[in-house]
DNA sequence: GCAGGAATCAAACGATCGTTTGAGGATACG
DNA sequence: CGTATCCTCAAACGATCGTTTGATTCCTGC
């Protein structure tokens, strides 16, 4: 595998478990079977390496999303279900996909995070996404003001963002195939969320 | 203002700011006016103080919600509103009071963490609280089975960490008053986490 | 086959980390 | 007044941090 790509994997997984301070160029370097200077010189820098963490698998995570939210946006038989669907089920397609369940551990630790930089950084790059979601959840939820709006989006952002950081029962037991599992998941998400947003 | 206080208030707000890892104990002291030594001192190492932290605030918090829910528990008339308020309302007012709501944000982080000694740590002093209020969400939803109530009480767990960490809408706009701001805080949190857990 | 950029390597840089030390100051009690 | 105890202080400890350097190896294009 090229250097590039076992840095970052070694990164992520890192990153997950110690967080971005607390996982150290030695440590990374060593997991990747590398060398310590390999990640200045690709990268630049920690930071850098961080952000690329990040990139590679927003970009894929994000696209998913947008594609799936394209398909049912404005449309008159849309439901609420639908668009937490196109939010949550790439989501879940990617913790269950290489090592992915570690990136949604990363993302946790960047939202405890209040680092400007970084929050900059997730916020210039990928809030379209967000504004896109919450635009349609705007149709589909007409009596609700927007602040109460804002505030529900973010609720659910934060039940999610918790859940599937491997915290509560996403663990699959051995005897459900994954594939059943990850519908089950999905379902018990999007029926919590769902309700959340449309409460009286 | 004792030593012990000032490097406990100077460590809760460089931990929420900057994390465990990221916070240490020069900025601690220099930002609390203590010298450095004092920290191994009082508390011996910086892993107890971070302990320290989390007791001297969470004794507090858990305390009030205990009280607010033996007050309902088993009763006849108690609803899903009543319980999750026992729950919310300690945490906003501790958010209020003082710089308490700093310590919102160390919790989201130790969340973020999955450190197995502070896990520990947390599950062995105040994981009886969570039992407690698991327990009688039971009670009131007689129709879930214990995997999905477990679902659900861990997404309302998540939200509600997002949510009072500072990251969402909960900042009071200046023209309105804190008192009436925290209630509408806590009827937005309550009518949110009740509409998910009553979900159909 | 050889020149030249790309990549890897061991080693060292200065800075900062948590912790320890031992001397000195403050305070209370006989 | 003396002394014992609690506390504070500057200084230093060894370890580890992210980054840089310069030599060496690898690989590609001519």
């Amino acid at each position: 595998m090229p250097t590039k790509e076992r840095i970052l994997g070694a990164a992520e997984e890192l990153f997950a478990r110690h967080g971005f301070e607390g996982a150290s160029l030695r440590q990374l370097t060593a997991a990747a079977g590398v060398n310590l200077a390999a990640v200045n010189y690709h990268f630049g820098s920690k930071d850098r390496l961080i952000e690329e963490v990040f990139r590679r698998r927003l970009d894929q995570l994000n696209g998913r999303r947008m594609a799936a939210l394209q398909k049912i946006a404005g449309e008159p038989g849309t439901t609420i279900e639908d668009v937490l669907a196109a939010f949550i089920v790439p989501a879940l397609e990617l913790s269950h996909d290489g090592n992915g369940s570690l990136f949604m551990r990363v993302l946790a630790r960047a939202f405890a995070e209040h680092d400007d930089t970084l929050r900059k950084f997730l916020s210039d790059n990928y809030g379209h996404v967000m504004r896109q979601f919450t635009a349609e959840f705007a149709r589909l939820l007409p009596q609700l003001s927007k602040e109460e709006l804002y505030w529900r989006v973010d609720l659910v952002t934060g039940a999610l963002t918790h859940a599937m950081s491997g915290f509560g029962m996403i663990q699959r037991k051995s005897d459900v195939p994954e594939e059943r599992h990850r519908a089950q998941t999905a379902e018990h998400l999007i029926r919590f969320a769902a309700s959340g947003l449309k409460a009286p």
